[in-house]
Parts: structure tokens; sequence; C-alpha cells
DNA sequence: CCGGATCCGTTTCGATACTG
DNA sequence: CAGTATCGAAACGGATCCGG
């Protein structure tokens, strides 16, 4: 996870996010089902260990992709929310997204979404960032 | 690097290759370096083993992202290439710039690189699939 | 020389159990 | 609820060797 990457490649940085599953995981699961808490994180398909995602979940915050405070309304909770920084990365998503229709067989990308996609880019990753903004504002 | 990532999500898929830090410096290398060879990638500033280079290429030819043939001049070399399905990845390694020109504070993203990608992102992949295809047809 | 394979010490991962 | 501790398994990485 801790990576020596330092060139003058443009995409050099992100690797050290994109480079790793769990990351590019938990991105998924703020951004498509909005989870915010640890035990959800923890519910994931794939199955992520307690501590390999409390690792994740440390990294990305000095990463500043996300951040964490407590739930005013049940102290023992936190709450994680993905940064502008993160949302950033929505872009970056969208076009895996298109990808992953046109390669992967057991995909659940649909006609439909590639198409929203593709029609205007921009604005479809805008939409998306402020769905989630919302999402994440009223919890 | 195999991961037994099946989920009704839609860049499940991508992540075993976008999830893994060395193929996607194998990709950073075909495109914008034109590396072909097995010792040009083990050329990379961030210094990959001999053995860990030979189970990725191995894994991206599996995936159907590279090809492996024999230099018709030199019988004694490898050329690897990529695939249409690697060049499709192509668009999200131009966000992928966008982003670390935005955040990375030692990314070598310039403004003109910036304006090149965002007036048309469509024609910028386009564009440099193309000055792929051609760099590693001649050879 | 080129493209690996093999060996081996070190690091990281990850499943489970446990804790404040 | 949100982690930590432990420990075996896997991956990494450096060095070396080897076939063509």
């Amino acid at each position: 996870m801790t990576y020596r990457i330092r060139t003058e490649c443009p995409f050099a940085y992100a690797l050290g996010i994109l480079g790793d599953k769990w990351t590019v995981l938990i991105l998924r699961e703020m951004f498509k089902h909005h989870k915010m808490q640890f035990n959800e994180f923890l519910e994931v398909e794939e199955g992520i260990s307690s501590n390999i995602l409390a690792n994740r979940l440390k990294k990305m915050e000095e990463a500043k992709l996300i951040t964490k405070t407590r739930n005013p309304n049940s102290r023992r909770e936190w709450i994680y929310r993905p940064t502008e920084k993160a949302l950033d990365l929505i872009p970056v998503l969208a076009e895996l997204i298109l990808w992953s229709g046109k390669y992967d067989p057991f995909t659940g990308v649909t006609k439909q979404h590639v198409e929203a996609i593709t029609k205007d880019r921009v604005q479809f990753s805008e939409n998306w960032k402020q769905q989630i903004r919302e999402k994440f504002q009223n919890k």
C-alpha cells in the first residue's frame, strides 16, 4: 500500500490509490451504495477483513480522500465521508464502468447506463457527485 | 493479483486490473513510452523485479490485454503489444491524468495537457490510441 | 545478450479471535 | 460499533542461474 512511486509521469501518484483493490472497493461502496460506517464496509461481497479495512480507511484519511467524524445522534458511531478530492475520481470510475460494460461478461452495466455516460460524460459525473453530496449531507 | 471478485457491481471486474499497481505501471509504460520488451519494462523507475514482471505479463496475456510475439528481426527478442481491450483503458487513464493534475503536487501534468483532454475527451483518447497503434505496428 | 525460472529472506496480507 | 492482536499464508524483491 505504501508505494515509493515518484516519477514525472502524470498518473504515478494516482497509482497509490487506484493501484489498491480495497481502496477502490471502499470508494465504490461510498459512491454506489452510500455506505459510511465501518460495519457497512465490512459487509461487501468481496469480504474485506476488519484489520485491512481499518488500515485502508486510515490511509485514505491521510490521503485526504475521506473524513471521519462522530455521528452526533449516536455517540459511538463514526461516519466516513468522501471529500471533494475523492468525488473527483468519479469520472475515472465512469470510464471504468464503460470499459467493464464492453469487456466484462458478468458485468451489471446496462445499455441505459452506457448511454447515460456517453451522452454527456461531464454532466453524468456532476450529477452523480451531487447525488452523493446530498446523501452524505443528510446523514 | 488473483482476486475472487464477482459482484453485480459495474467495475468489479476491472478491479483485477486497475487494482494492481504493477499492471497499471506496465500499461503506462506501453502507452506513454511505447515500451514493448521485457528489459525495457525492467527499467521503470519504480523498480519491478523480473519475477514479478514475468508474472504480470503472463496474467495480462491471459486477460487478453497484451499479445506476445517474436521479433522477426532478432529471433531472441519478444515483443509485447497492447490489444484493443487494453487500448480501451486509455479513457480511464486520461481521467486519471486530469485528477493527478488537480491533486498531485509532484505531477508532470501541464496546462496544455489538461486542456487537450478536456477540450474533447473522446477525440483525445482516440488520437492517443491511434498513435500507440502506429508505434507498435512499425516495430 | 534476452527472457525468464528458481531460491530464499522479508514484508504484507488476511482470517479469526478478542477488546474498549 | 469500531477497531486491535495474533499468526499462518501469500506476495514481494533481490540475487542468481539457465536455456536459447
